[in-house]
RNA sequence: GCCCGGGUGGCGAAAUUGGUAGACGCAAGGGACUUAAAAUCCCUCGGUGGCAACACCGUGCCGGUUCGAUUCCGGCCCUGGGCACCA
């Protein structure tokens, strides 16, 4: 064994050993428990970031540690390889995105086994190989057949110089972030998938996700968003249609004083012939990004449209007003406005002269509704609404929703936030949707025998838009129903669409004749999943909603993909996040080039709980490589002296009794950090702790070094599924010839443990005034005269009556005086 | 604007179910070793007062519950993530 601590070397021979074993290769195994651990696969932007190597370390000391108990692991990983910084780098480099991205997966493929992280590189896919996407596109074209998906219009940014569909993120400050010109809304057909179909579905699974961190589930339950409302018809004057409104506060509906509707609603645009005022504001509306954080922060603007809308009961007539905050895309768009009772109507409302009119009053004297500042927003009392006065709004609900069914002028209506899934891109660097649109026969999905459809990659890729909109040879195709001459689609997926299905392609990722097989349903569902709290919603509710889809066709049986699941949080420098705009990233090849891999995996699991955000220090990091020395020092030492006998734990003294002590209480609680925690900052620090107290017990007779063969045996296991390498050789130089990563996890001895006195805290009035040492099995007359002996508790308790004490076992002691 | 988090020494953090606030690490200061430097080792390290024992204050701010609150409740301030075409 080299005296010094040699991380290059010491790296590489771990890394050529596990190899050269196949370590990490598996199968299934239906007598073995199988984990499936799977971290969320990168986009291969060109090198790895240190959030990557955050996501993928947490991710393989989760695998490592099942696998030390016993378990048959499975940790894939892959390619999100499909996306717009591909086209941007071909824009920029001249680049053919294809080309870009494949040198871009061979560099961080190389920089994922430097780090040494035990995946199944067998099982990799790359989401830009048509032997991957093929099987979305076919998955689409069964769900065609099945009527899951649909075309219709939707809006998208506009870059009207560049001619091309912009992104949210490439519209900044409502501008086209190439050409500055100011973005418009236009309205495209577009593939969508009826995800509201599994509205009840996904909301209501969320309860068995108990694995999931509680905000995830939260947030996941606010985006689906469902309510109970009423749907209720309003007429129109001098019209024989009626403007259909939804509200979940009908209590409130003898308050509306007007109604609004989007700037892209049917009944503005007719209403704007001739109504030059109104013609402009539909106009100015239309020249703004899409994105709601927009559409929602914007100034509240509307204008009059002189329509009369009819109450549907009362009979009055309230005026119809076209508004930027009504969004087309939610409910019918248009609402009904009660500016005493919702803050935003009410703001609207003394903005434009508009009558405010209370009818909810406070139902108990602590409330008072001042209409002065603010609208009152609670529940109450109805006053000023006829037939319903004197009821509250729950029971209001329940009444003006019968009257309004009897009516035959609305219905009670449950609704979501959640929209479908809109899921075509004008983008090139994608999947091609399969679709041939023929003139005779409409949109035909490719047939299965056609597919994959390839996506060119021999192509010039510039500023305008997808060459693919451009290539006849790509575009000109039959109609596979009539023969006639037909265009392909030339739209692609967006890139969720291949995210959403991954982690089931992993388990059978080499079938070349269908999209999954039996093996899903042995390594299904995923056990544990690791990545970004960026992906609380929008991924991980499409994958969920996959995996809804996958099921109902029979491909795989378990109703959610994920059963745990672990956020991890950003990686910051200097407060904000790691970025290439900020120009504060930190290579990670950088550190490990300087101190090793394992130094790296050290730091990004001691710096911070790994779902909180990690502050990056370059000294934090020169302390973990210290401390690997310091552990790496004292192994060798220890076994320069040759081998140590065994231990004979039944006669030790008294400060082998209490390392041991120290050992098995740092291996409990590290246990309990890795397993059910995953706080891997405090395994660390456990460790840390036991080798402080290791350097500390300077004993050398047989049994002394029995002991300390113990202690340093624990922690070499306790550390090897963070710092792999290392432990792989002084496991080696321990004495043992199975190599650690084969090795089980250790066994608590609860003898070890046992302690024959304990100091219990004592406080007086809940300040802590002074310790005793009591016999661990002392009972409650005993301690509290013990305590009462103590000096400075005398102080603190003298000439006053003793109200009580309270007494927590094995902790502390409360006088109360 | 809406939804979800976070706020503890100079810094990253710990305190697991309401029970010793600051473990562990970084930085800093002092010392040992060295011709010197690096490396390594030892000591100090929330604030105020005190020779010390110890006392008082202290977990973003204001209030509440409790024998006892970083932890629970109400209100506020600051800050991060997401908002459907970044991934």
């Amino acid at each position: 064994m080299d005296e010094t601590y040699k991380p290059e070397s010491i790296e590489a021979r771990a890394r050529q050993f596990w190899d050269a074993q196949q370590t990490f290769r598996v199968s299934e195994d239906p007598e073995r428990e199988k984990y499936y651990c799977l971290s969320m696969f990168p986009y291969p932007s060109g090198r790895l970031h240190m959030g990557h190597v955050r996501n993928y370390t947490i991710g393989d000391v989760i695998s490592r540690y099942q696998r030390m108990q016993g378990k048959n692991v499975l940790q894939p990983m892959g390619w999100d390889a499909f996306g717009l910084p591909a086209e941007n780098a071909a824009i920029q480099n001249q680049v053919p995105p294809a080309k870009w991205t494949r040198e871009n997966i061979d560099y961080m493929r190389e920089q994922l086994k430097q780090l040494g992280f035990g995946y199944d590189w067998e099982r990799e896919v790359a989401t830009c190989d048509p032997e991957y996407y093929r099987w979305e596109q076919w998955f689409f074209t069964r769900l065609f057949e099945k009527g899951v998906v649909y075309k219709k219009t939707a809006v998208v940014n506009w870059d009207p110089v560049d001619k091309t569909v912009l992104a949210n993120e490439q519209v900044i400050d409502g501008r086209g972030w190439r050409s500055g010109a100011l973005v418009e809304r236009r309205e495209i057909p577009q593939w969508f998938l009826k995800i509201t179909d599994y509205a009840d579905q996904l909301l209501n699974d969320i309860d068995q996700l108990d694995g999931w961190p509680e905000q995830v589930r939260t947030m996941q339950r606010n985006w689906i968003g469902r309510s109970e409302g009423i749907e209720m018809q309003f007429g129109i004057v001098g019209r024989d249609d009626t403007l259909p409104i939804y509200t979940t506060r009908p209590d409130t509906v003898m308050g509306v004083t007007y109604v609004a509707v989007a700037a892209e609603h049917p009944l503005a645009a007719g209403a704007a012939t001739g109504n030059a005022a109104l013609a402009a504001f539909i106009e100015e509306c239309r020249v703004s990004g899409v994105s709601e954080a927009t559409l929602a922060t914007q100034e509240k603007k509307g204008v009059d449209t002189g329509l009369k809308a009819v109450h549907p009961i009362s009979g009055e007539e309230v005026p119809v007003w076209a508004a930027n905050f009504v969004l087309m895309e939610y409910g019918s768009g248009a609402v009904m406005s009660v500016p005493a009772h919702d803050q935003r109507d009410y703001e609207f409302a003394r903005q434009n002269g508009i009558a405010i009119r209370q009818v909810i009053y406070p139902d108990n004297d602590q409330q008072t509704a001042d209409l002065e500042n603010a609208a009152f927003v609670d529940k109450g009392v109805l006053k000023d609404s006829g037939a319903f006065d004197g009821l509250n709004s729950g029971q209001a609900f329940g009444a003006i929703g019968d009257w309004l069914e009897q009516a035959g002028k609305g219905r009670r209506q449950v609704n979501y936030r959640l929209r479908d899934w809109g899921v075509s891109r004008q983008r090139y660097w994608g999947c091609p949707i399969p679709i041939i649109n023929c003139a005779a026969c409409g949109a035909v999905p490719v047939p299965e025998v056609d597919l994959p459809v390839t996506l060119p990659t021999d192509v010039t890729v510039d500023a305008t838009g997808s060459p693919l909109k451009k290539m006849a040879a790509f575009i000109e195709t039959t109609c596979p129903t009539c023969g006639g001459r037909a265009e392909r689609e030339t739209d692609t997926f967006d890139t969720f669409f291949e995210s959403s299905w991954y982690f089931a392609r992993y388990t059978c990722a080499d079938k070349g004749d269908g999209m999954l097989d039996e093996r899903a349903n042995y390594w299904l569902p995923v056990d544990q999943y690791v990545g970004g709290i960026e992906h609380a919603v929008l991924h991980l509710l499409y994958a969920r909603f996959f995996n809804k889809l996958m099921r109902d066709e029979g491909l795989l049986t378990e109703d959610e993909p994920f059963t745990h699941l672990l956020t991890q949080g950003m990686v910051l420098k200097d407060g904000s996040k790691m970025s290439k705009s900020k120009g504060n990233t930190v290579d990670p090849q950088g550190l490990i080039d300087q101190y090793g891999a394992d130094t790296v995996r050290l730091f990004t699991m001691q710096a911070a709980p790994p779902d909180q955000s990690l502050e990056w220090s370059d000294s934090a990091v020169e302390g973990a490589y210290r401390f690997l020395k310091r552990l790496w020092k004292k192994v060798h030492d220890h076994v320069q002296a040759g081998p140590a006998e065994v231990l004979q734990a039944a006669g030790l003294g008294e400060s082998q009794k209490k390392l041991r002590r120290l050992i098995h209480v740092a291996l409990a609680k590290v246990s309990d950090d890795m397993s059910r925690r995953h706080t891997f900052n405090n395994v660390v620090s456990a460790n840390m702790e036991l080798l402080n107290e290791i350097y500390r017990f300077e004993d050398v007779s047989a049994q002394g070094r029995a002991v300390m063969q113990e202690a340093l045996e624990t922690v070499v296991l306790m550390l090897s599924p963070i710092v792999p390498h290392i432990t792989h050789s002084l496991w080696q130089a321990l004495g043992h010839s199975e190599a650690v990563v084969n090795v089980d996890w250790p066994v608590v001895d609860e003898g070890a443990m046992v302690q024959d006195s304990l100091t219990l805290v004592v406080q007086v009035n809940g300040k802590v005034r002074g310790k005793v040492s009591i016999p661990a099995d002392a009972g409650k007359e005993a301690i509290e005269s013990a305590v009462m002996e103590e000096e400075n508790i005398r102080k603190h308790t003298a000439d006053k009556p003793v109200r009580k004490i309270i007494v927590v076992p094995g902790k502390l002691v409360n006088v109360v005086v």
